[in-house]
DNA sequence: TTATAATATTAACACTGTAAATTTAAATCA
DNA sequence: TGATTTAAATTTACAGTGTTAATATTATAA
């Protein structure tokens, strides 16, 4: 009696087809703009169906955000395989960081920006995706330290710096196009670069 | 015949009085969370008065910004008298700056986040105060750079690369204000200390 | 085929930004 | 002073918002 395993199945269908149609309206017109009616109607479905499915707007938001969050600890894990030495890890993780703000600019300032604004309380909940990418930037640094090619200092505290560093970069490009940057990869390279030379020193 | 003079006077000051309550209301409660009408309530005037002196509700915030602006120049320059040698200025004006984001949190989001979304184009427009504000920015570094006390890059590539590190901070301490953060102060010093040790290597 | 459960829809509420038309108040001129 | 022009503020209206509650439809189980 596969019935019920099909109707789950078409269920998490629709909530996916909600999600991609979410996020595609979300990116493209920018999440005060995009109302529920608008989501609906991409469906094809009645306006209140999806709260069937997501408790209200900011839950539709959330659960975008955690897709970015997951994509975003793919596009690092895939660096793991790196076996050259822990800084020039780093960096790869860093640029890799920016490049995927600036490849997904909006999907980027859903999650770290329109997203904190709705939900707060967004510490770094235990099995959460955020705490993953975190982990990630934890272990990169830690390797740095123990390996003494940075101060010896907290992990915390170096892994904040950074993240700082990248995070700043990423939505200044981003907020504020027609500012007269420095070419941008030369920017984002400096960045990085600086931010590593200081946690050297 | 001071009518004219009188009622320019008069104007000027209703003005004021919607900003004073706009900023109070969008600081308090969000941007998107208030509407002409709290704002026209709280002044006591019918809603579309508030459209005889700004255009829309994202002049509004337009004007709330470029207050916000004048009030980050004003704190920084005041630091100018500040005799002490070039990088240790320069580390003052970045802690100066990242205070002033978290003694106003929601005004610095506003400017530096939510206004960009509404306002496309936020150059450096010639004469704006944002213009101001980084030439301040421009002048710390370049006496860092002649003095040869940082490395001979840039100054702009340079003082883009310190705003970033102080901007990243700043907003990642408002929007997370439950991540597991080192002691504030201490992930303060760390980042400005770490971005202008990066700069003199 | 009927009863039950799951899913989707329609109708409604209180609210939004803002344009146009209208009213009120103030300043100028006779 | 009273009439006229100008400025300022308000009322009305529209199309749209997120979301709840009541209703209708569809698919499953008995």
């Amino acid at each position: 009696m596969g019935t019920k395993e099909r109707r789950a199945r078409e269920k998490e269908q629709l909530r996916r087809q909600i999600l991609v149609a979410a996020r595609e309206l979300f990116v493209n017109e920018g999440y005060e703009n995009v109302s529920m009616r608008k989501i609906a109607n991409k469906i094809e479905y009645s306006p209140t169906t999806i709260y069937l499915y997501f408790k209200d707007k900011a839950d539709l938001l959330d659960s975008v955000c955690k897709e970015t969050l997951l994509n975003l600890l793919n596009t690092l894990e895939q660096l793991k395989n790196d076996k050259s030495d822990p800084v020039e890890s780093l960096r790869r993780s860093g640029q890799a960081y920016i490049e995927f703000g600036l490849k997904y600019p909006q999907d980027y300032k859903l999650t770290f920006v329109i997203r904190p604004q709705f939900q707060k309380d967004l510490g770094l909940q235990e099995g959460s995706v955020g705490e993953k990418v975190f982990n990630y930037l934890r272990e990169m640094v830690s390797e740095c330290i123990q390996q003494k090619r940075f101060r010896q200092a907290d992990v915390e505290t170096t892994g904040q710096v950074l993240w700082s560093a990248v995070h700043g970069v990423t939505l200044l490009l981003i907020d504020f196009p027609d500012f007269p940057w420095t070419e941008k990869n030369k920017l984002i390279d400096t960045v990085i670069h600086t931010t590593i030379e200081g946690l050297k020193a």
